[in-house]
DNA sequence: CGCCCCATGTAAGACGTTACATGATTGA
DNA sequence: TCAATCATGTAACGTCTTACATGGGGCG
């Protein structure tokens, strides 16, 4: 269905747009966020502009009144809003988990607004599952890693990523109960 | 000094060259752990080879007796090796923390071989004074977040993030630990 | 003999980085 | 009026992705 693949850069800005925004504006929050590791240079996001826009995903708009100067602020299409819903709702693979991790937290972050607390859930339900057998296959790579031939850092950076991962899934569970927490507080409580 | 800036590949490459291989070697390395984030394909991995040897830093030798086949090893030039261990020495800094995470631990895995344990210590003395004011920036953010506006799983990715550089904290001060244990045992205890 | 794995490569295209350019507006 | 900031762009360059190509070797 998508003509063009688009890339991570291309998704961050869809989920910026959730609400309308300037170029200017998006490469703002990017350099003061820890978004700036998807690129804060005009050369990268106005060019990642157009692209979405050639494609029919957002639509710019001159705004004159506001007696700066000639901005475009973006919207999403409806084309727009439902190619980033079908990108938050992917499933979540175990190789996301070692290579994508960013990305993952980044939908989730645009998870609730794009589509719901629901949404949200389910999202958590699929990091935590794919956790585990992740999880599992980094405590393996440690037993071959206690060879006194493997240097310590080496090893102690493999203990890291296990930690951090185990930080995660820690996460995930106190993440739940939040919501689960919220869900209560909204439907009334039926102790 | 060097003429060319090396991409994070190349500097991957560099490291796991510190034992000699070839390009298939090293592409099954990197598709089997952590580092396939730096690439695994082969028109990624050749081409920085190429690059690596044009700069000096590497040399390729044809291997013929083993009786398989045709296949280049590398190794690291005396260029090459000063280059890794500048690269691995280079200062740790509160942006580094934020966006160079991956890079900064695949330099601490390299660290021990490539300049010994000292450096390694020093690595995560860097590493840990980076990292405190890098987590009162986060939270920081988190009171920003604080707004009812702010949808929750927004505010959850960032509470994400805070902990995971809480348990990375606490992983640098387990690894000093280790490291301390270590070089009393090498010098004999003096209790 | 055919098939799959080893081991190396190449070419097209898209993308990001860097650096520069442009004009209009605000403040000193 | 000078500098800085706002707001947008463009061009060159290098690199990565994807997909394909090549040829020998072992195996059934």
């Amino acid at each position: 269905m998508t003509p063009t693949k688009i890339p991570a850069l291309g998704y961050a800005l869809l989920g910026m747009l959730q609400k309308p925004s300037s170029g200017y504006d998006l490469r703002k929050v990017f350099s003061s966020t820890s978004m700036k590791s998807y690129s804060d240079s005009p050369g990268a996001i106005y060019p990642a502009l157009r692209r979405l826009e050639r494609d029919g995903l957002i639509r710019g708009t001159v705004e004159e009144s506001s007696g700066l100067r000639r901005r475009q602020i973006f919207r999403l299409t409806p084309k727009g809003v439902s190619e980033l819903k079908q990108w938050i709702a992917l499933p979540i693979t175990r190789e996301d988990v070692g290579s994508n991790l960013k990305t993952i937290m980044l939908r989730f972050a645009f998870s609730e607004t794009a589509m719901g607390a629901e949404a949200s859930v389910a999202m958590l339900k699929s990091l935590d599952s794919a956790l585990t057998p992740y999880l599992q296959h980094l405590r393996e790579q440690m037993q071959v890693m206690m060879s006194p031939a493997v240097p310590m850092s080496a090893r102690l950076s493999l203990e890291c990523g296990i930690r951090s991962y185990e930080s995660l899934s820690e996460w995930t569970h106190y993440a739940l109960a939040t919501y689960e927490k919220e869900g209560r507080k909204k439907s009334g409580g039926k102790s």
